[in-house]
DNA sequence: ACAGAACCGTACCGTACGGTACTGAGAGGC
DNA sequence: GCCTCTCAGTACCGTACGGTACGGTTCTGT
């Protein structure tokens, strides 16, 4: 019974892979347990012995993506001030890339609508463990930033939540209303730029005031 | 047939009352036909004669909810800095309170849910008939400050979208997945006036630099 | 080679919902 | 008193879904 990380097969992997696809074209009304079994190639029978109901399947499907997302590593050594916001720059690039992505979409869709619904979690999954792992990434990365000086703040977290709302603004939400015309790369890259030179105009210390704390 | 200005009779506005109510205790599941019917001593027909169907009384939900928002007005008297400050703090509140309301967060997440399927244009009836009057009014607000010198921007849209950044942050999205403990009152306020304050330093002018253009 | 597990495909069941049709009760006009 | 319009309440229909059961097939370990 060859299994992964997760104690999950490569088959049920491919099972999660295809429910993603039909959340992702119809939306949480297309991934009924039959069309998954139909997409997958396997028995409705299969689908609830292998994730208990459909909870369990949408449950899932969440985790399984988010263990793809990648973090930022704190290397330890020290960061010229140029790397340091080229590394920002590219924190803010990823984290917009992801979030307009058409999975992140879909499961965030499925995730707010479901919320109303009491005992359901799927929100607080999807916030533990796919934008938690971001967070900590960036939240790393700001600390590497002051140790060498490059940027100060009294609050970790208060800085980091500054830096995501410079970024994404409005963004998610209104992509997740369904608007479109707001993810082309460019203007994703454009959009990183302008946050995190805000975000120094707020944050970041003068070259010059660097030995004089 | 005594009608509103919407083309609504009062007793149809009492009936979207019930299942906005539905709505906000139940979620989306909750708002069926029968379910609205029952909680509003109506008919099913009565239902389907003066909304057409179900996406017909959900985007009358989201219509006579957004008729209800409150907007700020310009009335062209110059701003002293301290007012505009107050003004920009009380509409910081009052966004927050809205997106942190109830009606407002089932709301969302009714459109959210439906944006997935084509053809659906509640996400789009939302922001067009709901956000559009709070952005209009904290445009126009911003454009009385600039023009009376407190603060300073080459792109008005783009001044507005970094105060909203600043104050809602990520905020909305968390709340629409269904954290708690986010929306205490006191911390609204803090919230807002931190947000002004950081808008302020990026698009501030300085007191002494006002005659200096 | 054989037993047993895993699994696919399908059929089935109960339920719930969207939408329609019918009945009967008030409400106003003449 | 009668007619007509509106609407509440209910019964009804077709469909779709979640979940279960079963027969047949493939895979696996010994």
């Amino acid at each position: 019974m060859s299994e992964n990380t997760d104690g999950l097969t490569p088959r049920q992997h491919a099972v999660l892979e295809c429910a993603l696809s039909l959340l992702v074209t119809g939306g949480e009304r297309a991934v009924t347990t039959a069309g998954v079994a139909r997409a997958a190639s396997c028995s409705k029978e299969s689908l609830y012995k292998w994730f208990g109901d459909r909870d369990g399947l949408l449950a899932a499907m969440i985790a399984h993506q988010a263990s793809k997302v990648r973090t930022y590593s704190d290397d330890g050594r020290p960061l010229e001030r140029g790397q340091f916001r080229a590394h920002l720059v590219a924190f803010a690039q990823d984290l917009l890339r992801v979030l307009s992505g058409d999975v992140s979409l879909a499961l965030n869709r499925l995730a707010i609508g479901q919320a109303s619904r009491e005992g359901s979690r799927l929100g607080q999954l999807l916030v533990e463990q796919g934008r938690r792992r971001i967070d900590q990434g960036a939240a790393a990365l700001l600390e590497s930033g002051r140790r060498c000086g490059h940027i100060v703040y009294d609050d970790l977290d208060e800085a980091y939540r500054t830096l995501y709302g410079l970024v994404v603004r409005d963004l998610h939400v209104r992509m997740l209303l369904g608007e479109e015309g707001m993810r082309r790369p460019e203007d994703l890259s454009v959009r990183a730029e302008r946050a995190v030179d805000q975000f120094f105009t707020l944050h970041g210390v003068r070259e010059k005031e660097r030995a004089h704390p």
